[in-house]
DNA sequence: GTCTATACTTCGATAGAC
DNA sequence: GTCTATCGAAGTATAGAC
C-alpha cells in the first residue's frame, strides 16, 4: 500500500452506537413521523447517508432501537422468577428491577407511551412476544401468591396496571410537571428512586393483602 | 334577490363537528406529526380548503380539540369539590367522574398520552392551568383527609398517579392487549366501567389507610 | 466508510373561480 | 361555503465520487 495513498475506509467505531442513542433521543421526544434522519445526521455528528450505510431505513433504525431496549428487560424479569422465592419476595424484586428499567432510558419511556398510543403497530410479533412476556411474569407472580392464599383475588391486568402504571406516569410526567411548576409557581416535589421504589412496593403490598 | 341567483353559500351544520371529530380520530390514532390534513378531509368528506376555511392551521384545529375536551373534566371536578363533602366520598366521586372521562373519548386518551411524551409542547398555558387543575383537585382532597388524619401521609404526585395512571394505562393499552391475544393465543379479560371504578376505589382506600 | 448532490414524494397552505 | 389547482417547503432515500 502507496504512504501517499488516501484512507478512505477507516472504520469509526463510534459511529453505529451514537446514531443508535441520538435516534433514541429524537423518537422520544418527537414521535416517528416527527423525528426527522437529518435532525439524527446533524446531532449524531455524522453524514445522512452515513444512517442509511448502517441501517436500512428510518423504520428499520427505530426498530432496532425498540428491541435493544425491550430485551434485557426481560430477561431480568425472567431470572426473578426462575428463582423460587415466595410472591412477595419475588413481587417486590420485580418492582425493583421494573423501577430501574423505567429510569434506565428518558427516550425510551416516551417511545413506549407512543407505542400503546398507536396500537404498537410499529411492533412485530416478536417485539409483542417481549411485552407479553413482561406482563406475563407480574401476572403469573400475582396469581401464584392468589393460590397460595397470601394475596387477595384482583384482576389481574388492572393489578398489573396498578404496580406499574404509576411509575410510568410519574417519570414520563416529569417534563409537564416542571413547565406547570414553572408556568404557575406551584411546588410539586419530585421522588428519588428508593422513594419510587417504596411507593409501588407499598401500594403492591396493600393492594394484594387478603381482606 | 333573483331567482334565477345560485346559492353558493348554503352552511353546513355537521361541517365544522365533524371535521373535529374525525380530526381527533387522526390526532389520537396517529399523532400530530404524522396525521394529515389531506386524509382528515377524505374521511370528513369534506375538502381540504373547508378545514382551512373553518380553522386557521393543522395546529389550531389540533389546539381546538385538545381545550374542547379539556375543559368539561375541570369543570366537572370543581362541583365535587365544591360541596363540603367528607375526603373519601369527595374522593370516590373524583375516582367516578375520572374513569367516565377517561372512557368518554378514546382519541383524546391516545392525544394525551402523546401530549405526556412530548413534554407537552403542544399546550399553551391555558392548557396547561386545565391539567394543573386535574392535578391539584386530587391533591388537596387527599391533603384534606391526610390533615383529618383520615388518610396516611403520601407522596402527593406518586399518590395522584397510583389512582389515575393504571386507569389510563388499562384503557389506552386495550388495543395493544388484543394484538397479545390474538398473536399469541392468551386470554387477558377486559373490565366494564364499574369494575375499573371499584378497583380504583379498593387501591385509594387501601393506599390511604391510616397504618 | 464518508461525503456531495439530487431525484422523488408528500404535505401544509393558498389563490381564485363559482 | 365549496371547489380545483397549485405553490413551496420538507423529508426519505439513493447515486456516485473519493
Amino acid at each position: 500500500m502507496s504512504p501517499l495513498a488516501r484512507r478512505p475506509a477507516a472504520p469509526a467505531p463510534g459511529t453505529r452506537s451514537r446514531i443508535l442513542a441520538t435516534a433514541a433521543e429524537e423518537f422520544g421526544a418527537r414521535g416517528f413521523a416527527a423525528t426527522t434522519v437529518d435532525r439524527i445526521a446533524r446531532r449524531a455528528r455524522v453524514n445522512k447517508a452515513m444512517i442509511y450505510y448502517h441501517f436500512p431505513s428510518k423504520r428499520a433504525l427505530y426498530t432496532a432501537i425498540v428491541r435493544s431496549h425491550f430485551a434485557p428487560i426481560v430477561e431480568r424479569l425472567a431470572a426473578i422468577t426462575a428463582q423460587q422465592a415466595p410472591p412477595d419476595q419475588q413481587l417486590d424484586l420485580l418492582i425493583q428491577t421494573l423501577v430501574e428499567a423505567i429510569d434506565a432510558s428518558k427516550p425510551f419511556l416516551s417511545i413506549f407511551l407512543r407505542e400503546i398510543a398507536d396500537g404498537a403497530v410499529h411492533l412485530g410479533s416478536e417485539d409483542l412476544a417481549l411485552l407479553a412476556g413482561i406482563f406475563g411474569t407480574v401476572r403469573s407472580v400475582i396469581a401464584e401468591g392468589t393460590s397460595q392464599k397470601v394475596f387477595q383475588p384482583v384482576h389481574p391486568a388492572l393489578a398489573h396496571f396498578t404496580i406499574i402504571a404509576p411509575v410510568i406516569m410519574f417519570r414520563a410526567t416529569a417534563p409537564v410537571r416542571a413547565r406547570i411548576e414553572a408556568t404557575r409557581g406551584v411546588v410539586i416535589p419530585d421522588a428519588d428512586r428508593s422513594t419510587v421504589v417504596s411507593h409501588a412496593r407499598m401500594v403492591a403490598r396493600r393492594m394484594l393483602a387478603p381482606q
